[in-house]
RNA sequence: GCGCAGUUAGCUCAGUUGGAUAGAGCGUUGGCCUCCGGAGCCAAAGGUCGCAGGUUCGAUUCCUGCACUGCGCGCCA
């Protein structure tokens, strides 16, 4: 990152000397093979049509401004079609460790989303059951792009949006009320097929029999009432507690039911007729998202007099911008993809622009137990929870396979691999660096082996020294393009390299053995630097980085 | 039928504004523990980047068509 802006100004200023302007496609990133340099700038490539010029001869030109522009620059070179090679001096690689220790937890945070609020929504699973295993995804997915937006400098809140009213809510009571019928001996018919069949549903039934015997007395409209009452929060809290499990955090718990009861969404309907956005037709009330790109129109009021969930959602989103969000991200599993045209139709009927409303898509979860599936559906499968799996593989493990993948590619879970500390477990190759790391630092301190300060950071000369100075020094970019890209599995890949590299040097350079003490010092800072970074690479995750294992 | 994703090494996957000889791990084969944690390291083998065209100095990347896989197409939620 250093390097990347130090090169990127020298050259700018370099083609400014040369009269020309800055290339809008100029590209500054390492070269594919570490032995041409520290980074590879194509800017004589991308300037040669608008120059006129072979792409060798401008970077010929190039090259000449920039030796000897900066006292960091230790070598340029032009190579293939016309690239600029640049390697940086040692002393200039060395003094990042400086600045990563200066900046501790904060080192590759930015300012560059200062001012700008984001909420992300995210889970907003329907509480009529407890969480799966997609779920989790979606959870991990969320979270972590809260916590990588936060890094980046973004003003975000996480919200869960509780769909808590409509026809789904009042399946959830009729289902449990049945179920107290039946364990009172009221009832024996079969039970429905469009009830929730779920186990939890008889033990929810049977815990609040417990406290009110007479329940099944009630009259049936009551009943249900109170069954649903008691289940929805049952449920809910078990949902919180998954995701307090989880690591997952939300700061806004948004019910749609406040929505409704508030009359907002009856308000939001009569501002679209209003507006002429909504017709009635066939006694329903529609939106015209086809005038925005939709297939069709969409129904808002159905001619029975109740709401879609689609009336809801638009209220819902008006109220999100109206509480001064500037970007909107939703987080929806991929098969509501379907969805995506019509809100975003409805974003734009608001009067916000198309990139203030934008959708993760999260691809489902294949569950497998050693290479077969596992059946996730109804019939309750052993794993069929998020609960279980994390009973199963631990949170760390779990976190890092979610985000790991980019989320629009199925995911397959495997248990039996997920639980495995092998090279299948990408999680624990990362965490034991970090262990290392820690125990080298313990091992030194312990031992009378080298302390910081005798360090002389000019010996971290060795080809493997090198290498990590130049990894760490990207990670700053990567968790800027990780915010940029709403892409976690940028971090969890880098994170993978850094660990890699450092298990190399670890095997190869000692820090209790180094040849004097002032080397197996610097040595010793650069693993502490790495520590840091694994540090806080892991926790945009939310992965722990343990300090022995 | 239409739409959205995906297709890269035996397996699981990276590769985002088009760039140099396409990468990683697992698995396979062969090496490394009198030495800071072997949950590790080193090396080798392994590829028509689904297929066919097009755009250009250059395409895994962009465009078109086709094939296969998954998902979605209701006055459901």
């Amino acid at each position: 990152m250093r390097a990347v802006r130090l090169l990127t100004e020298l050259l700018d200023a370099a083609t400014a000397e040369l009269g020309w302007s800055k290339p809008a496609k100029a590209v500054i990133e390492p070269p594919k093979d570490k032995k041409l340099g520290d980074l590879a700038a194509n800017y004589a490539l991308v300037l040669a049509k608008e120059v006129g010029k072979n792409p060798r001869e401008i970077a010929g030109l190039l090259a000449e401004k920039l030796k000897g522009a900066s006292e960091a620059i230790a070598a340029v070179e032009i190579a293939g079609p016309g690239f600029l090679n640049v390697t940086f001096s040692p002393a200039f690689r060395q003094a990042l460790l400086p600045i990563i220790e200066a900046q501790g937890a904060d080192f590759g945070s930015s300012t560059r989303g200062k001012g700008q609020k984001i909420q992300v929504e995210f889970v907003s699973a329907n509480p009529t059951g407890p969480l799966h295993i997609g779920h989790g995804r979606g959870a991990a997915v969320g979270d972590s792009v809260c916590r990588i937006l936060r890094f980046a400098g973004h003003e975000v809140e996480a919200e869960y949006y509780i769909n808590d009213a409509g026809r789904q809510m009042r399946t959830l009571g009729l289902s449990i009320w049945l179920r107290v019928l039946e364990l009172t001996g009221k009832r024996s018919e079969p039970f429905p097929d469009d009830c929730y069949k779920g186990k939890y549903i008889v033990d929810i039934a049977r815990e609040l029999l417990g406290k009110e015997p007479d329940l099944a007395e009630r009259a049936e409209e009551a009943g249900i009432d109170a069954c649903f009452e008691y289940g929805l929060k049952e449920i809910f809290d078990g949902i919180k507690k998954d995701l307090r499990d989880f690591g997952v955090h939300h700061d806004v718990w948004f019910s749609e039911r406040s929505l409704v009861q508030a009359g907002r969404v009856e308000k939001t309907l009569e501002q679209l007729k209003a507006d002429g956005q909504a017709f009635e037709a066939d006694g329903a009330l529609w939106f015209r998202t086809t005038e925005a790109g939709d297939d069709k129109d969409r129904v808002l009021r159905k001619s029975d007099g109740s709401l879609t969930y689609f009336a809801s959602d638009i209220a819902y989103h008006a109220d999100k911008y109206a509480r001064g969000f500037t970007r909107v991200i939703d987080v929806w599993g991929a098969d509501h993809h379907g969805y995506v045209p019509r809100m975003r139709a409805a974003i734009e009927s608001l009067g916000r622009k198309p990139e203030a409303f934008e959708v993760i898509l999260v691809q489902l979860v294949n569950l497998l137990q050693g290479g077969k599936q596992i059946a996730m559906s109804t019939r309750a499968g052993k794993f069929e929870t998020l609960a279980d799996v994390l009973a199963e593989v631990g949170t760390d493990a779990a976190r890092f396979i979610f985000l790991s993948r980019k989320s629009d590619s199925k995911l397959d879970f495997d248990l039996q691999l997920v639980k495995q500390r092998t090279m299948d477990n990408p999680v624990y190759y990362v965490q034991y660096a970090h262990a290392r790391v820690e125990a080298v630092k313990r091992r030194a301190a312990e031992q009378n082996g080298p302390t910081p300060n005798e360090a002389d950071l000019a010996l971290l000369t060795a080809e493997e020294e090198v290498d990590l100075l130049r990894l760490l020094d990207r990670f700053p970019q990567v968790a800027l393009d990780a915010a940029e890209q709403l892409a976690p599995h940028f971090i969890g890949h880098y994170l993978m390299e850094l660990a890699g590299i450092l298990h190399r040097v670890y095997a190869v350079l000692p820090v209790m053995g180094a040849e004097n003490r002032t080397l197996g010092a610097a040595r010793l800072r650069l693993f502490d630097a790495v520590g840091q970074t694994l540090r806080n690479g892991l926790a945009l995750l939310g992965v722990s980085a343990p300090t022995s294992m």
